[in-house]
DNA sequence: CTTGACCCTGGACCAGACTCAAGGGTGTAA
DNA sequence: TTACACCCTTGAGTCTGGTCCAGGGTCAAG
């Protein structure tokens, strides 16, 4: 294959027409070449720039950082020194979020250790433990 | 405490008034009875409603499951059942985000580590982890 | 009796990330 | 040639989870 239309990135991308096009405004897709009659003509570099989209936004990423991601790695030409410190920054924050993720798997588990998984809804610890009345922890704030 | 005003359950529970109201509409708190001059009157159990929905949140429920775990428990005939099984596919979601950010986390390493201050980027970690070609998780849909 | 902090309602507005509609052109297969 | 799926653009609408505002009533202190 050596060229697809949108419809088929889209499809292979597991996203919206719609929204391909959405992420080409927004620059986190380039602007492909176009056919005499207009159509985009993309290759396997934008369907693999499309799934990292994908994944980076599975992960919690919003559309603004993954554009900075992806300058990150794109500019290849640019100063490094700015390069490395912006993947530092980027670290702390996967750092940051896994951390958190980390306080919620662990509340969840004790949850459902307490938790039998039958019987009277009245014992239910899960729900005993979501409204009891210790303080609750702010985390990032 | 018998009762309190809005602003004092805001306050005990850790959200905006206007939250407090919006859950009211979403139905994911009780309209309390009025005073005769029209405010609200809350009593402990709507703060513990209001403190079960913030760790709900935390827990990263979103407000419409939430509102499914609160009528699950307002079904005095249901059992636990449900309550864990829900707790338990919010564990794996949550399982799935540590990992794959545990992923990218390696790859920034990598990629800060092997940034020397000049060159080029070579086979950028970054990519890697995350446009792997592993298929691509769809979880919520 | 005035002031200021609170409460009420309905509705507007926000960011983020799409998603759809309208109106029109293109490509291919029978 | 006609049908139908697909493509184009611009611009508006949707959903989530709030937050704010206007225009008004209430209540306790001084």
């Amino acid at each position: 294959m050596q060229t697809m239309t949108i419809g088929k990135l889209a499809e292979l991308g597991g996203v919206n027409v719609d929204t391909v096009r959405y992420y080409e405004r927004l620059k986190l897709l380039l602007s492909p070449p176009r056919s005499p009659s207009g159509y985009r003509e993309y290759g396997q570099a934008d369907l693999d720039r499309l799934r990292f989209i994908r994944r980076a936004k599975e992960l919690g990423f919003t559309l603004a950082e993954i554009l900075e991601l992806l300058s990150l790695t794109a500019d290849r030409h640019s100063d490094m020194q700015g390069v490395k410190r912006k993947a530092e920054e980027r670290l702390q924050q996967v750092e940051i979020k896994i951390r958190e993720l980390q306080r919620v798997k662990r509340g969840l588990k004790k949850l459902i250790a307490a938790c039998p998984g039958h019987g009277e809804l009245h014992g239910c610890p899960i729900l005993a433990a979501l409204s009891g009345d210790e303080p609750i922890q702010r985390s990032a704030e």
